[in-house]
DNA sequence: AGGATATTCAACCGAACGGTTGACAACTGT
DNA sequence: ACAGTTGTCAACCGTTCGGTTGAATATCCT
């Protein structure tokens, strides 16, 4: 639980059920026995997923009388979002700068043959 | 590993190690020692990291002589952007609605009290 | 053929995970 | 005041995880 937060949140997010309760709270808030309710687990396995998601950040909970209604942050999906589409768009840029290299050849000389050539096998 | 891809692919991502991989691998391909010449971890860890991170669909690898070049599948990085957008959106969208609904309450009648007031608290 | 280089496989270890059961705590409503 | 409802805490259990060491495999180079 020392992690940093974009840990716990991509570790929060690789359990179904997790993913599950963060969907169903996308829709409306609900309480922890609402949200039990479909899984076979028991209520306690369900307010131990939902402790992690709140650690993560991802979860925040009230007070309504003995009810602990759970709300979906979704800012901190944005924390995800920023980190995965740097690297997408660094890798997809640097592949597009490969593509333009490679033409360039093709139309210099015709024997363009860079030494590691993936344009087949890499897509 | 019998997890779904989503799955494999939050879980990979949950590592501060594996995470610095995929920003290294989306500069440039690189080999497994290459990969883990900077961490004081054993080569046979990174190993194993980028085990992970094949499996999840993240990195797949070419043979170049002794070498295992490992390259970054970045199109499974989308896989998550539209898993975590879809529900971001989601939530969103319903705030901006339920935004709108006590913005009209207000106007309607002074004492706009829903049943489930989050307006305070839940930013 | 045989040494060097690059990487993986196998067995093991302690910590963390996801689940269980059982007891406890907080608050309600009559 | 007290029974009921809602949820958490604590202890335990088997499995997975990230790491280690040591041996094995694959390929190169001379």
């Amino acid at each position: 639980m020392a992690a940093d937060q974009l840990s716990r949140v991509f570790s929060a997010l690789a359990d179904p059920t997790r993913r599950d309760l963060v969907a169903r709270l996308a829709v409306r808030d609900a309480t922890v026995n609402e949200l039990a309710a479909p899984y076979d687990v028991t209520l306690q396995a369900v307010s131990k997923h939902l402790k992690v998601l709140e650690d993560a950040g991802l979860v925040s909970r009230t007070r309504d009388a003995q009810r602990r209604p759970c709300h979906l942050e979704a800012e901190v999906l944005d924390l995800m979002t920023r980190w995965i589409e740097r690297y997408r768009r660094e890798a997809e840029e640097r592949f597009t700068r490969l593509d333009a290299v490679l033409a360039e050849m093709r139309d210099e000389n015709g024997d363009g043959q860079p030494k590691d050539d993936r344009t087949g096998a890499g897509r």
